[in-house]
DNA sequence: TACGCCGCTGTAAACGCTTACACCGGGTCA
DNA sequence: TGACCCGGTGTAAGCGTTTACAGCGGCGTA
């Protein structure tokens, strides 16, 4: 072990009490001592050490990551963001996977007793009391991209989210502005909220732009890249074909792509195609994939800052619902794009 | 704050040395009473407080990850592998990027004390006498796809590494059984130990091959997608033409079929072509693009493992290099495929 | 009967730190 | 000259644990 505050007292002549002064620059000590204790400390190497500390200040300069087992591209993204907010602040991240499985969620949860001083939970959907009920009482946490379940008792967690119902409107509408009537959409998870939000927009976008929404055309959909390629050739079949399509997700778009490819059919001439997430893939396919930009580090850095603020205000900090705006992203694949590869 | 353990031994009405032997399953204690103990944490939900423990049991179940800023893909993956194996030996996962940048990095170290058992690091290129001096003598460390600069003290860490020679070797050999002779390789950062590695496995296969290694044919590249677009340019000037190109990582690789493709020459018609890492977009681009695929998340996984075995066997536990294989990939971009897309 | 052992439990020290409080000496002010 | 204040410093309590040690019955053995 290396050396504590006591060896760095004694070295300088000194109490600990006074090392600890000049370490956390509080109370008067004189500039001689000073300098006599930092010159032991750099001799020394010393480093106070976390965990004592954490037990007495009760504060770990620790926030807690919480993410699903399988997380991918997005969830690294959203740690990129969060570490960065947090090394500005010169905070520590724990990161944590789990199954869904309930029990070790639990078993998670608890375990973070004592070393986090906040925590981000990024999750398709969690149970808000379980959370509560296996978390100290007072553990600030947000929400990131995470939809509760049971009583959505709206006030107990912040919360940020990505603006589905936007981009998605968005996008239907751009897709309507390049003249396409007939506009299909491939949808997510039945029971997925960013897939609902996003079918939401859809149809919004179909009903101001005068178009009458038709069942035919929402085929459904799972967010996987199989799906998609199985939702194209359901969408090859349809007569008349639509004139556009727009997947709920990317990996479903390019899933569809494929089968459009396979048919022979040209996207974007026979038919114009869009996603959503603008994944990196997307521009690396032929033709680039249209989509709607999340700002994923973004939101990363978001919930972190909103975590701080809630850690550093304990008392006057107040919960709220965030949402985080998504961009058109226009590329070839819908046929309205400035450039193309 | 949530209860203590005097609080559980006070309800249970025990001493919290009892308590403390329930929790830790050590020493005998009579079922009676371990049953009223357990119901006292149970109703309390006490959880013990982690920094406590820590501070007398100096040891924290937490290993630290230390990456590069600007971590992508690959460092996600690895963390992955990382938490993977951290949660199934029951340990937590501190992850911190940081900059290059000299100070930073000491901050980052030291800040480190007492909150880690072990660190696995994760850095381009690492100053090894910096990381040593800036770390308590004891930390077990495990280097991962990290290049030692200063004295290669090789015994100073355990180190998991990538098989670039022999990926490329590989890579290169099947190339040449395709019947390619002229092969040219597009290099990866001049100092970048990965690329020196898959350079010399380049030359290697030509060797075996009874293949006249040519200057001309080996082009500079920095890894990025745009200096393989150049490198394309330039590949496309020579004459005669190479038969196959090599790029040294698959950004490059993308980058000069585009280049080939803007100059509508066909992958794998006209030149064949392959890449190094195997990352998800290769199978995106058209063709796919035959690639040498690396087991990232196991990296993550073995470096954990490594740093485990360090931690608890402390004494006997002895430093090693391992290497992790590669396998070849291949897809349609080098003409030697079994199906393509 | 006396001794020792063993299962069970409590007491208290220790981990490394922060911080309330007390102390000390010298200067300022009346 | 005495009262007071204040900068600079030390003492010690306490944060929530683990664990060495000791104590205390009850039982088996000599």
């Amino acid at each position: 072990m290396s050396a504590s505050i006591k060896e760095v007292a004694l070295k300088a002549g000194v109490s600990i009490a006074t090392v600890s002064r000049v370490i956390n620059e509080k109370g008067p000590v004189a500039a001689e001592t000073r300098q006599r204790i930092l010159a032991a400390i750099e001799q020394l190497r010393y480093v106070p050490h976390g965990a004592a500390r954490s037990l007495i200040t009760n504060q770990t300069d620790t926030i807690g990551v919480l993410l699903p087992d399988l997380y991918g591209e997005f969830f690294s993204e959203v740690i990129r963001g969060v570490d960065l907010a947090a090394r500005r602040s010169g905070h520590h991240v724990l990161i944590s996977g789990f199954h869904s499985d309930r029990a070790e969620i639990e078993a998670v949860l608890r375990a973070l007793r004592g070393r986090v001083d906040g925590l981000i939970v990024l999750s398709p959907d969690v149970d808000a009391q379980g959370l509560r009920r296996n978390l100290p009482e007072t553990l600030p946490v947000v929400l990131l991209n995470t939809r509760i379940n049971g009583r959505p008792d709206g006030a107990a967690f912040d919360a940020i989210n990505v603006d589905n119902h936007g981009g998605a409107f968005a996008m239907v509408r751009h897709l309507a502005a390049l003249g396409h009537r007939r506009i299909a959409l491939i949808r997510g998870p039945a029971e997925n909220a960013d897939a609902l939000e996003r079918l939401r927009g859809y149809r919004a976008a179909l009903r101001v732009e005068g178009i009458a929404p038709s069942p035919a055309l929402e085929i459904p959909g799972d967010f996987s890249e199989e799906s998609g390629y199985r939702a194209g050739e359901r969408l090859l079949a349809l007569e008349p074909r639509p004139e556009a399509v727009f997947a709920a997700n990317d990996s479903m778009a390019i899933g569809c792509l494929f089968a459009l490819r396979a048919a022979d059919v040209e996207v974007p001439r026979d038919v114009a195609l869009a996603g959503f997430d603008d994944i990196p893939i997307a521009r690396y396919v032929t033709p680039q994939l249209s989509s709607v930009h999340v700002p994923i580090a973004e939101l990363g850095t978001r919930a972190m800052e909103r975590l701080l603020h809630a850690v550093e205000h304990r008392n006057e900090h107040e919960r709220r619902q965030e949402t985080v705006p998504t961009t058109l992203v226009v590329r070839g694949s819908c046929g309205g794009a400035m450039k193309d590869l």
